[in-house]
DNA sequence: CACCGTTCAGTTGAACTAAGCAACGGAATTCGG
DNA sequence: GAATTCCGTTGCTTAGTTCAACTGAACGGTGGA
């Protein structure tokens, strides 16, 4: 009987793969043949990096643009391109990427060093290395290849230096002087504008020898890029008339962002592939647009260590309880409760008040600081999410800590 | 009422510590001649 | 006697702790109108 039916299951879902032609084109790591209404920019980077194939030295090149403005899509693009280019005119050129949001990758100095010599071919213990014996690695390896250039993309790099400094880049701009066989080229991605401000202007200058900037798509042009790829990801006529508008619109909202407006379509379809529908319809969209934020902050919060969890489950409990912004004090005191509970050795407040700021910065929840008159100076903290996503949260974290 | 010093409850920065790790070098052990 | 293994030492990074200075507006007192 089960057997049967699961027979009929799969039948059926072959049958019902009417929806997507080829889901490929909708995922993030799809790199389409041509890059809509990035002309200008691909063009300009382009120009700057070129000098690597004559195996001469590019200009360290900075690049800014809010999320889902097409950075690292283009620079890979190029970059591609200019690999197999060297490849047929056996030109030594190197691409090292380089994403440094990557927690526990490349946020300190000592990891981001460690983890360019690995993308070298070369493994590095974790630690126990001081910082210069990895630097000398490094120079080692660029020296031994025969590479002329090598250019390293840190993507997100505003992430890296936030945490680790701006030494970095001063060091690895610097080695360039004792390089004999060898150049290298910066090229940093950034989705903030404004935090060059923050840098040591020797060092900016030293890093934006050239800039380019990713503004933002307008709705039409996010429309251009959805019709392009649903061309290829969806079967003909089983988006809804209208469909491809609204998600251009939805993604116009939030500053432009046509990952998202990707993300959203595929979602829709994968919703409405699963209700065995033979349409993509609008309404579909809200639905996703939910599923994607729920995923989205509920894999952060399953990836988050032991005490940031425990933290953001104290803020959630004492929310539920108050029902307005609560107050760190507050906060550490559930905390330390908790911890009782779980074996867990509690950390200071002063950590406490650290992870309520990194969980800040994750956008889990929103934490000002304010300062309450003479009853002293605090973070007002409320969790960011809706409510059943919440309960959900609840749940996650409960089981994960062990207690009910 | 306007002004001003005080006060509170954390925030924030810096120095410090413990835990883990790798490399180094000398001591102990093994091995082949 | 040489090669290999073992072990303690040293020096490094990193996460977290300790210490202490700093913060900024409400409170409450003061003086002036």
């Amino acid at each position: 009987m089960a057997q049967k039916g699961l027979n009929g299951f799969f039948e059926k879902y072959l049958d019902e793969t009417n929806i997507f032609k080829s889901k490929k084109a909708l995922q993030i790591s799809y790199t389409p043949e041509t890059i809509l209404h990035r002309d200008i920019q691909i063009n300009t980077i382009a120009g700057i990096l070129a000098p690597a194939l004559r195996e001469e030295k590019p200009s360290n090149l900075f690049i800014y643009g809010k999320t889902g403005t097409g950075k690292t899509l283009c620079i890979k693009h190029i970059t591609n391109h200019m690999l197999s280019v060297a490849e047929t005119r056996g030109t030594g050129l190197r691409i090292i990427y380089l994403n440094c949001k990557m927690k526990r990758i490349a946020d300190t100095e000592y990891r981001l060093v460690a983890q360019i010599v690995k993308e070298m071919g070369q493994e590095i213990p974790a630690t126990g290395l001081p910082t210069d014996e990895v630097y000398n690695i490094f120079f080692k390896l660029l020296e031994k290849n025969k590479d002329k250039i090598t250019i390293i993309i840190l993507d997100e790099i505003d992430q890296l230096i936030k945490k680790a400094g701006d030494e970095i880049i001063y060091n690895l701009t610097r080695i360039n002087s004792d390089l004999v066989h060898t150049q290298i080229s910066l090229v940093g991605i950034s989705n903030n504008l404004i935090f060059t401000d923050a840098i040591d202007p020797r060092v900016r200058s030293s890093l934006s020898e050239e800039e380019v900037v990713f503004p933002p798509y307008n709705a039409p042009q996010i429309q251009d890029i959805l019709k392009k790829r649903a061309e290829t990801a969806f079967k003909e006529g089983v988006l809804e008339k209208g469909l491809i508008e609204k998600c251009a619109a939805y993604a116009a909202r939030e500053h432009g962002d046509a990952r998202r407006a990707l993300e959203l379509l595929r979602v829709a379809g994968e919703i409405a592939e699963r209700k065995s529908l033979s349409k993509v319809r609008i309404d579909h969209l809200d639905e996703a647009e939910e599923k994607i934020e729920k995923e989205r902050i509920l894999e952060i919060v399953k990836t988050q260590p032991k005490q940031s969890q425990v933290t953001l489950l104290s803020i959630i409990l004492l929310f539920e309880k108050e029902e307005k912004t609560c107050l760190t004090g507050d906060i550490y005191e559930i905390y330390k409760k908790l911890c009782a509970k779980t074996d867990l050795r509690p950390l200071t407040q002063r950590r406490v008040s650290d992870i309520i700021g990194e969980l800040d910065m994750l956008g889990i929840i929103t934490a000002t600081v304010v300062s309450k008159g003479r009853y002293g100076r605090t973070r007002e903290i409320k969790p960011n999410m809706p409510h059943a996503l919440k309960q959900k949260i609840k749940e996650v974290l409960k089981e994960e800590q062990g207690l009910s």
